[in-house]
DNA sequence: TCTGGGGTCCTAGGACCC
DNA sequence: TCTGGGGTCCTAGGACCC
């Protein structure tokens, strides 16, 4: 076998909820529930549900209550962000002492650059060292490029590996249906499906300039070089540079009076502009989002008169955004986004 | 069963300027 | 009086991902 390049993706099985059983190891093989405030009776939804609880029906994205209903006797929790922040840390630096470059995709999934001529040894080492390091079970997606390597992850969950390449993309992808590939959503695949294109299969063989017309000339060309399984095979080490920073609150009762939709306001811009500092970078717009009662949400931003860091000027700015609300409707979640300049091209 | 929070990128319309 | 056309910035919204 010859060496040559390949990216592998690794993804931490059930991730959250097993970093909530490591230290609660009397929760183990239980439904466990991740999300919101841990209270199923208050506004949430479901941030990560083990494997366990996924057997009732409890996914991602689905109301907290609803999840209780499936299964009263599941474990609710709240979300540690620090806890998996920790614990994450310690298994992106467990991957840096394998000989790859890591490039850190978020808590729990990192691709890995690797030039060898045995990937599923490579894979079964990444598998065995993170276990060793951590307790946690990961899984390994081999890919020629980073998006089959995303994609073959999917294959090779719970606790496995997967190879999916140029020689087996058309016989595992063709018959799927385009929210399959990374980058797809419902959405998408609906409008797609409007267009007659269901299958993966069907998206390869469109034509690039009609897609062009239809979904955008970056986006319609780009859905059918995903379904031909066409990706990028860099994998960098470089930090990530922030683009935006953002906090945003859902309220278990709606507001109702202007001073304390200003309150919540004032609290979550401080909040963002504490970590603006701590970026080091200034901010050069300020983004304020509203959730009107029952689920409407619009957004309105402003550039600042001149880059800034300072706390005052931030919350200032949202206030000053604020006030383009009509704020006479119940408010159901507030939120305060700053954004940073667009890195200059080299 | 009413629908979280934190991000990124793309699109499109209007403003503005030459 | 019968009014083009392009480039770029600003802004809102959509879609996707974890």
């Amino acid at each position: 076998m010859s060496t040559r390049d390949w990216v592998l993706h690794v993804d931490l099985d059930e991730f959250v909820a097993a970093v909530e059983v490591a230290r609660r190891p009397e929760l183990r093989g239980r439904p466990v529930v991740v999300g919101g405030a841990g209270d199923p009776t208050r506004r949430g939804v479901v941030a990560t549900a083990s494997y366990a609880a996924r057997e009732f029906g409890i996914r991602s994205g689905m109301p907290l209550r609803t999840a209780a209903k499936r299964c009263p006797e599941a474990v609710f929790l709240p979300a540690d962000p620090s806890a998996y922040d920790a614990v994450s840390a310690r298994v992106m630096a467990t991957l840096r002492t394998l000989p790859v470059v890591v490039e850190v995709l978020g808590w729990d999934e990192a691709f890995l650059g690797a030039r060898t001529d045995d990937p599923e040894a490579l894979a079964a080492e990444v598998r065995r060292a993170v276990a060793e390091a951590t307790g946690l079970s990961c899984s390994v997606g081999i890919g020629d490029n980073r998006l089959r390597a995303k994609i073959a992850t999917g294959f090779a969950k719970p606790a496995g590996v997967y190879r999916l390449t140029r020689d087996n993309w058309v016989s595992v992808m063709a018959g799927l249906p385009t929210d399959a590939l990374w980058g797809i959503g419902g959405r998408t695949a609906a409008k797609l499906a409007a267009a007659g294109l269901r299958t993966v299969a069907d998206l390869a063989g469109a034509d690039p300039d009609e897609l062009a017309d239809r979904f955008g000339p970056r986006m319609g060309p780009w859905y059918r070089q995903l379904a031909l399984g066409a990706g990028d095979t860099r994998v960098s080490d470089a930090p990530h540079v922030p683009r935006s920073r953002s906090h945003e609150t859902t309220f278990d009762e709606d507001l109702t009076d202007p001073a304390a939709i200003r309150e919540h306001l004032a609290a979550l811009s401080r909040r963002v502009a504490d970590e603006v500092v701590a970026e080091g970078w200034p901010a050069v717009r300020v983004a304020v989002k509203v959730r009107f009662a029952p689920f409407a949400t619009s957004t309105h931003s402003a550039a600042l008169p001149a880059p800034t860091s300072d706390a005052t000027e931030i919350e200032r700015a949202a206030l000053s955004v604020l006030r383009r609300f009509d704020l006479t409707r119940p408010v159901r979640l507030l939120g305060v986004r700053a954004e940073f300049e667009l890195p200059s091209a080299p």
